[in-house]
DNA sequence: CCACCATCTTGACAGTGTCAAGATTTAGAT
DNA sequence: ATCTAAATCTTGACACTGTCAAGATGGTGG
């Protein structure tokens, strides 16, 4: 133990916390590998013994996000299982949180930043886990008669997209005061699923 | 006229061009300012003259492209008027021909590369516009009884996310190969616009 | 024709991603 | 327990980047 030993003993995942917080402090622009070592106390080029590069060290910071984000949706599914059309809702709405609290390491995830995803297999695994979790909600909708059948992936796809097509816009700005004095974001937001 | 006059006479908008030649073939790691004002047979601190930093001249390559999408569209309207049915649906393929056809162009026109949107009020105007005349198909198309009755301006933001998200997916790549089987691109976005 | 002003160049600076070489520590095999 | 190989981290270097200050150049209005 004591101070600063020369084998860090987890730098890989602090590395990646360090990432996270400086993406919330300083936005993406601040993101520089070498303030992300600085910040985990140690030497500039010491993140190559764990990232390949730049571009490795931002999918370990997507992917672990959207394992938070997977988790949190799993916990809705699991409280309004009973309630498919809430669920759909709450869905959406933890979904919309989590982009307005982090929205820089939302847009780290979805804007791609990420040049090639396909190279890095964790981070294709939970991406493709989510939009499965999406579809699985949208079968319970189903079952229930809350969304037409068949097709849900596509269905869920439609839906996806309604919903991240909202928050972007809503991140960039770009919906008017005159759209937002409609109703509160979650009455849009219902509004939007239903269209 | 003959070879490299000191004053370029058009470097602002030779730059722009640079810089969308570039995005093209390197992608968006590839766009360096420096880069862009040698393409531009400049030196490297040329840009400067014209743009207030890097920012500014991704600026300036956003607000080209939706220039271009917003005529491409406006045509799209001119052909479509009287059929809103298929005006929706060409009009959302124009959009996808878009992105399919400059990846990285669109990736930097949405995928917030674009720090401070609001410092560039040629941005936001074209941006709006584009809006705007979605919002007028959308109208089109209720007046044919299409889309259901009332909040215009929501119905707008709800069909382009759908459409946003479907092509952010396809993108990168993300829209597994069953999905693809379903059918034709063209008949994978007319289900989704029908939800 | 001159003086001004926009435009462009040159040179410099700090910061960046990346790599090679070496130092240090851990761990596995004998 | 010791030796050795692998993993981890540091140091130093390189080319490149965005940006700025100072100066060179050339068109334009007075």
């Amino acid at each position: 133990m004591t101070s600063t030993p020369y084998h860090h003993g987890d730098l890989k995942n602090a590395l990646v916390k360090a990432g996270v917080e400086i993406l919330a402090k300083e936005g993406l622009g601040g993101l520089s590998l070498r303030k992300v070592a600085r910040q985990a106390g140690v030497s500039h080029a010491a993140p190559y013994s764990h990232f390949a590069d730049k571009q490795a060290l931002i999918a370990a910071i997507s992917t672990e996000g959207f394992k938070q984000l997977f988790n949190q949706i799993k916990a809705v599914i699991a409280t309004y299982r009973d309630d498919p059309e809430n669920l759909l809702i709450e869905t959406a709405w933890t979904y919309l949180q989590f982009a307005l609290n982090e929205p820089d390491r939302f847009k780290l995830m979805f804007s791609s930043v990420l040049e090639k995803e396909k190279d890095y297999p964790d981070f294709v695994e939970i991406s493709q886990n989510n939009f499965r979790q999406l579809v699985e909600i949208v079968e319970l909708c189903q079952q229930a008669n809350i969304l037409k059948e068949g097709e849900s992936d596509l269905i869920a796809l439609s839906i996806w997209g309604t919903v991240h097509g909202f928050i972007s816009l809503l991140l960039e700005g770009q919906i008017s005061h005159t759209v937002l004095e409609k109703g509160s974001l979650k009455e849009i937001l219902i509004f939007i699923l239903q269209r």
